[in-house]
DNA sequence: TAGTGGTCTAGACCACATG
DNA sequence: ATGTGGTCTAGACCACTAT
């Protein structure tokens, strides 16, 4: 790895050197939670000014890789988006309390990869993974019906462990049990009317419009970590932006 | 309106001047596709370094309120996000080919204001208002229909123009006829079953699920100017994300 | 060639968090 | 008291756009 800085390239020294640090976050250098080194000592080590530092740091800061805190310094990012479906429902409780989302898992199994989730996976067709179907209640209501695949060989501690034991978060057993850590992830929004299968499960009658969220996980070197499929009844749907 | 700095408040230079920018470009002191004067030039005027203006126009540039070019200046960003909903659809032609959305206006009428419209643009219960019924077309097939509503009394020029005039994009007619740019706007999607009107309009089976796209339309004083609701067959939607 | 924004430096001082 | 990031300055030089 370069560990070097300037010279040759046509880049701006801050984005050469916001790269090199982008590097070895995803390499691990640091962990995440765990402080990269101050400023003074980043200007040091490769010879440019703070302010070119600030400036790559600040780079990072606005991808979501790394946060700073005024005195104390500045950390590399964890994430937290497990419960980030419900940015996209609305589940009021009748008077409108918030919502504390249960996870129960209703079956694992040993499978051949259906084709979506290998694709996602960047996985060979047949290739084993594990799926997972699991319920989000809200109230003892199931809310969410998700289908999750994981690659049956980097997960295979998730066979040797309890269901029941998974906990209401995915991601931090993920990391807990199987030292695979979260970083990002890309989400699609479908719609579709659910199956007879879904029905039962979720409580809707027949043909009930859902909405389809596929997400890929990816782990701190892009890898595609974990796929998914989450669906809930289209009328609890709502999502706002702004535009410019 | 301030035109001096410093001084007194607790907030940093950079935002001061950065407030004190965003006024007078909401103010229209500069309009849409002007330049702002140059950094020296601010530096100058408001006795600060330039490195501080940069900041400043830096914030106003994250915000979308202004856009730079590295040789010819700092310009006053004009909005044009009138198709920005195709953002949440995909139309494809058979082969992929890009789209090219026509707009027919269905009808333009003067009404009492239905509730939601008259909330959202914080206009009375029984004010008058410009309702227009417009379909967009790909490929001669409607794709999407939309409920746009206008407070009579700023767009009366509407009423006496050909709506077979109007073009097929509206921001800009506002902008042309009426003298009201819009700047910003607020979006919320939810997902509803057409009514036999809608269906009808739309070419699509009854009970078929739709996406609404509800629209408020701001100036650049954050006045709104527009409600519009639009609607396309769900199938067709699709929302992507990235998510850290 | 003149004027603009973009990069980079070197350093002062401030504000916050921690021991 | 120390070390961290946050603000601000002053100025050099570069790269792009216009004329």
């Amino acid at each position: 790895m370069l560990d070097q800085i300037g010279a040759d390239s046509r880049l701006p020294l801050y984005l050469q050197l916001r790269d090199l640090l982008a590097a070895q976050i995803r390499a691990q250098k640091w962990q995440p939670g765990q402080p990269i080194p101050s400023e003074a000592e980043l200007s040091q080590t490769y010879q440019v000014a703070v302010g070119t530092v600030r400036r790559a740091v600040e780079t990072l800061m606005a991808e979501g890789l790394v946060e700073r805190t005024h005195g104390r310094g500045t950390f590399v990012r964890k994430a937290r988006f497990d419960n980030s479906l419900f940015r996209f429902f609305r589940f009021e409780t009748a008077d409108g309390r918030p919502l504390a989302p249960k996870s129960v898992i209703v079956s694992r199994k040993l499978i051949d990869a259906p084709r979506q989730a290998a694709e996602a996976l960047h996985l060979k067709p047949r290739a084993k993974v594990i799926e997972l179907l699991r319920l989000r209640m809200v109230e003892q209501q199931p809310v969410l019906a998700e289908n999750i695949y994981l690659c049956a060989q980097r997960f295979k501690a998730l066979l040797e462990k309890a269901p029941e034991d998974f906990g209401d978060l995915l991601y931090p057993l993920y990391e807990r049990e199987c030292g695979l850590i979260v970083a990002s992830a890309r989400e699609t929004l479908t719609v579709e009317t659910v199956t007879k299968a879904q029905a039962q499960l979720l409580g809707l009658p027949e043909k009930t419009p859902v909405v389809v969220i596929e997400r890929t996980a990816l782990g701190s070197d892009g890898q595609p970590l974990e796929w998914r499929q989450s669906r809930g009844a289209a009328s609890k749907f709502r999502y706002s932006a702004e535009i410019r």
